[in-house]
RNA sequence: CGGGGUGUAGCGCAGUUGGUAGCGCACGUGGUUUGGGACCAUGGGGCCGGGAGUUCGAGUCUCUUCACCCCGACCA
């Protein structure tokens, strides 16, 4: 590729929509254009980048005997009124008519099509375990799209689907799947890769693993020990909390004014925020009257995801105003209403002279016993983990939290979507069974973004060279010379045909113009032809990760490039 | 969907009290340069996001609308 026909422009300046490096560094490089919100095109560079992204994704799902496909972007309403889906899942999901006004959709996932493949075409256990893949795209219509390529409504995404006759067979799978996510990111170049536990969410299922880029621009927070290695997500992720342990106090009424928030609370009586019991109130999906009361102890925040998990259905924040509930004043003792739903914390077991509110303006009550108080209550796990929890698993370490970005997901899928479309095979038995599903995503996009992230320095982006746009750049000074065009002429047309892939810096611009741009697009290797370097009949080569030089003989840089590219590789 | 912010040249920005549009980078041309984003000269490029209004006159004031960004809600 000759530069001067590259199309994108190169600035010192980053666009002002950039708020993280991935996105600075990839706009000003010319690799993405913003076409709207979360829409991006692909410029030459990071087309090059993700189909590199795409063979080594493959590779490694060919390696664990994938099967790869390509399923329709458009669907009909009824394959996923089959799954449930048409109505359960929310806008983010892009419904049309078609001309006939037939009732369409853009697939945001591919299971229904999987099964729906899979169905008329496998009728024996015999013919089980199988995986089929597709890199496709994918248009979501996230509420809120940000930070360039980490999150975007349209993306390429590789997604898998695997059909087992039993649960053994789909844990032996998918710990083969887990291992070769592993060896995608490490070829790719990710270096600061872990797989924690995670939510199921909507998938359904019981066990799944999010693998998450550690980063400070993450979106997720996920909870590690460092004694055990414990990591999970903290949406399911569990902690033990330090108890207080007090001597129970008479309960009072305590006037507290116009304080409302824990922090206004604590600060007028002059405690602790774990001596507080907070109430969180949501409205539950389906239960136009109801309201669910959440409580947990004063210093923690409700999980949303554990409490959806538990009531087994959505909620969203309620206005207070639609209820009979005091906003600021909310507290478990004397609340009694048919339409409330109360869930308590385990943070709240055993505890003692807790402030919550009075259920009254302007009034809290102080001194509440949990036991004594609130006596034969069941308690459920519905809080975030907060740094600093003991670890569940060890018992020994402190849990850490981190920031990361998920940059691929596996889930045990179980009979969800086999049973709801019901398909069926023959067991050894002849019985009739729905086949057990896994199912495995990698989003390309936000893997370029990550590696941009990960590896971008204050030059510009790096590429490792099983991803890099080019594996080579030859970079002339004094093109006016003609020794100098000539020679470079020769190498860069002698690597093309050796199968290298090549970037070619023929314009004839100022030295540090040069360096600049091929230290931002990220090339491995560059090769510097000078009138300088070529008295001694040399060229320089300069290594792009460690900014080391050497001079090498022009005869030779051929064949020393061929054999290094071809080495770096993996 | 709620809160906040920004829209002026391809990009980054300035534009005072309302008086008819500017800077840097980038781009074209000519020349001098050439190992870390060179310099001189010269030139092109604007529906000041859109609409309505106030005014003799609007980039500037008012209303409205759209787009984008941030925080939250939301999110396989």
């Amino acid at each position: 590729m000759r530069i001067s026909k590259l199309l994108g422009e190169r600035t010192k300046e980053a666009p002002s929509i950039a708020t993280v490096k991935s996105q600075a560094l990839l706009l000003r490089a010319g690799f993405i254009k913003q076409v709207s919100n979360g829409i991006y095109t692909l410029l030459t560079p990071a087309q090059k980048v993700s189909l590199k992204i795409q063979n080594i994704i493959r590779e490694e799902m060919n390696k664990i005997d994938g099967q790869e496909v390509l399923f329709p972007v458009v669907m009909p309403r009824e394959m996923w009124d089959e799954s449930g889906r048409y109505t359960s899942i929310g806008e983010e999901m892009v419904r049309f008519k078609d001309r006939t006004g037939h009732d369409m959709l853009l697939g945001m996932t591919h299971e229904e099509a999987a099964v729906h493949l899979a169905r008329n075409t496998v009728k024996s256990y015999d013919q089980l375990p199988f995986m089929i893949y597709q890199i496709q795209t994918k248009f979501r219509d996230e509420a809120r799209s940000r930070a360039g390529l980490i999150r975007v409504r349209e993306f390429t995404m590789k997604d898998a689907y695997s059909f087992h006759t039993s649960q053994e067979d789909l844990e032996a799978y998918y710990k083969r799947v887990y291992d070769a996510y592993f060896r995608i990111y490490k070829r790719i170049g990710l270096k600061n890769v872990i797989a924690v536990a995670s939510d199921t969410g909507m998938m359904g299922g019981k066990i799944a693993h999010e693998y998450m880029l550690l980063t400070d621009i993450g979106e997720d927070s996920i909870a590690i020990c460092p004694k055990c290695g414990y990591k999970a997500n903290v949406e399911v992720a569990k902690g033990i909390l330090d108890k207080i342990n007090s001597q129970p106090e008479q309960m009072k009424e305590v006037y507290t004014g116009d304080a409302k928030t824990i922090e206004e609370i604590c600060e007028l009586l002059s405690i602790k925020p774990n001596q507080t019991c907070k109430a969180v109130c949501y409205a539950m999906e389906g239960e136009q009257n109801k309201s669910l009361v959440v409580f947990v102890r004063g210093d923690l925040d409700v999980n949303e995801a554990k409490v959806k998990a538990i009531i087994k259905r959505d909620i969203a924040p309620k206005d207070l105003d639609d209820t009979n509930l005091v906003k600021g004043n909310i507290g478990a003792v004397g609340l009694k209403d048919d339409n409330l739903v109360l869930l308590f914390d385990e943070s709240l077991k055993g505890e003692n002279n807790l402030v919550c509110g009075a259920n009254k303006e302007k009034y809290h009550i102080s001194g509440v016993c949990m036991s004594r108080d609130l006596p034969n209550i069941e308690y459920y796990d519905v809080s975030k983990v907060k740094d600093g929890e003991g670890c569940v698993n060890c018992k020994d370490g402190q849990l850490k939290i981190y920031r990361g970005v998920e940059i691929g997901n596996i889930f045990q899928l179980g009979t969800k979507y086999t049973s709801t479309m019901n398909m069926t095979i023959h067991d050894k038995n002849g019985n009739d069974i729905n086949p057990i599903m896994g199912c495995y995503g990698i989003g390309i996009g936000r893997n370029i973004a990550c590696i941009a992230e990960e590896s971008g320095d204050d030059k510009g982006l790096v590429w490792n060279m099983n991803v890099a746009p080019w594996e080579v750049e030859i970079c002339p000074l004094r093109l006016d010379d003609g020794l100098v065009k000539s020679k470079a002429e020769r190498l860069y047309e002698d690597l093309k045909l050796a199968g290298v892939d090549v970037l070619y810096d023929d314009r004839n611009v100022s030295p540090g113009f040069k360096f600049a741009d091929s230290e931002l697009i990220g090339v491995p290797v560059r090769v510097v032809i000078s009138p300088r370097s070529l008295q001694e009949n040399n060229v320089e080569i300069s290594f792009r990760t460690t900014g080391e030089k050497m001079m090498l003989a022009y005869d030779d840089a051929l064949n020393y490039l061929k054999d290094y590219v071809a080495k770096e590789k993996f």
